[in-house]
DNA sequence: TCTGGGGTCCTAGGACCC
DNA sequence: TCTGGGGTCCTAGGACCC
């Protein structure tokens, strides 16, 4: 099962200011690059949809009212939510902020009524937190997020593998997950205007169709015939990269002027990853030109870092080095091939002997690496202990 | 008043190693 | 004797998603 919020932004902010309900709302920033994140749907009929610049979704609906996003207090709701979906199942993966997947085989094996069940499910959701939901039901997880896409809102989609070609393949090439504004052009140019014509181009193992989409072609093929995976991961997050960016108010080809964002910007990434207790290797560098093209540049040291001015020495040598005198849109800093200190530390407790005595497969592990070793690299009990056993080392 | 900010994953070339 | 084949890691760019 495929959970996603509707508007959810929107909804949100309907919960905590019921007088919203039923008005077109923009949520979003008003100034001078501000798009919208989330239009409600009264906004919707107006034209208005997320990724607009906001002073386009204001011309086609001059009464929105405009609301700045508040991530805090969406964050607050999303916890809400995935506690409320692990009611009726532990399985979930966390999607986004807004979605998730679930394994409902044992919830609803042997139910007489699963679609009441669902439905109770979701009117459960509307009643205790006001949150509208879509659901889809298939058995992949792919299936499941194109059914929850089908209606809106509320609604509830079953798609079982015989439900494919009646159901999927009508969609329009650029409705599949995966396939952007980049790629659904390039497919129409080869004649793929459906899923359907899709699916029938990659079962014939179309060698231009293998061309447009690299790896990513097997992928497809399998989940266009109802394969793929359907694997609930319930890892928490765990972010590889930390970074933040900013669009500068006007565009910028001072030091002077760049200088003061990038140490910014050092400073919450900084923050962010020793609130994360992570450190990074790499540090980038992201500049958007006024053309709107990306440009990075990063280095790797063999030092791992979260400190503030480390990484902004870093990237303004970077800055300095490669982009003085242009003319630039978008500054961003990102720390990344991020390593857990704590978690290694962990690890390497377990090179006290006693401890791992008890764990046959590291131990095997470990003489084989001794073996390759001149001199083995085992602490000895005693030594070990020494330090005490609390986590710290 | 043209187009945010947070991410993930893939590709491709080059350096380097055995 | 015009020059292998396997691998890893780093860098830069790009597509995509919410």
């Amino acid at each position: 099962m495929h959970v996603d919020l509707n508007a959810f932004f929107a909804t949100a902010e309907e919960i905590r200011n019921p007088s919203l309900v039923g008005k077109p709302l923009l949520i979003g920033h008003p100034g001078r690059s501000g798009i919208v994140s989330t239009a409600s749907y009264e906004a919707r009929k107006f034209g208005c949809h997320s990724g607009q610049p906001t002073f386009q979704a204001l011309q086609k609906c001059p009464q929105a009212i405009i609301i700045p996003p508040d991530f805090h207090y969406y964050q607050v709701m999303s916890n809400s939510f995935f506690a409320y979906v692990k009611r009726f199942s532990p399985l979930v993966e966390s999607a986004s902020i807004d979605e998730c997947y679930v394994d409902m085989t044992k919830p609803l094996h042997g139910n007489q009524d699963p679609k009441k069940y669902l439905r109770d499910l979701q009117m459960g959701l509307l009643k205790e937190t006001g949150l509208k939901c879509s659901i889809g039901v298939a058995p992949t997880k792919f299936l499941a997020k194109m059914a929850s896409d089908m209606r809106k809102p509320l609604g509830l989609t079953f798609l079982r593998r015989r439900d494919i070609p009646g159901l999927l393949y009508p969609l329009p090439i650029e409705s599949f997950w995966g396939i952007g504004k980049k790629t659904s052009p390039r497919l129409r140019g080869i004649g793929i205007k459906t899923i359907g014509d899709l699916a029938k181009r990659a079962n014939e193992g179309d060698p231009a169709l293998i061309n447009e989409l690299g790896k990513f072609f097997y992928v497809i093929k399998d989940w266009v015939n109802g394969y793929g995976s359907d694997v609930i991961d319930m890892a928490p997050f765990d972010p590889k990269t930390i970074g933040n960016s900013e669009t500068l108010m006007h565009d910028c080809d001072t030091e002077d002027e760049i200088n003061p964002v990038i140490r910014r910007l050092s400073d919450e990434v900084s923050s962010r990853a020793q609130a994360e207790r992570k450190v990074g290797y790499t540090i980038t560098l992201v500049v958007k030109d006024t053309e709107f093209r990306l440009h990075n540049k990063s280095s790797t040291s063999r030092e791992a870092t979260n400190d503030a001015k480390t990484i902004f020495d870093k990237a303004l040598a970077m800055y300095k080095a490669n982009y003085l005198g242009m003319l630039i849109r978008l500054v961003g800093v990102t720390l990344g091939k991020l390593s857990d200190p704590v978690k290694e530390t962990v690890q390497m407790s377990l090179w006290n002997y006693e401890e791992f005595e008890e764990k046959d497969q590291t131990r095997l592990l470990i003489n084989e690496l001794n073996r390759k070793l001149d001199k083995p690299l085992l602490m000895r009990g005693s030594e070990a202990k020494k330090g005490g056993n609390d986590g710290d080392r």
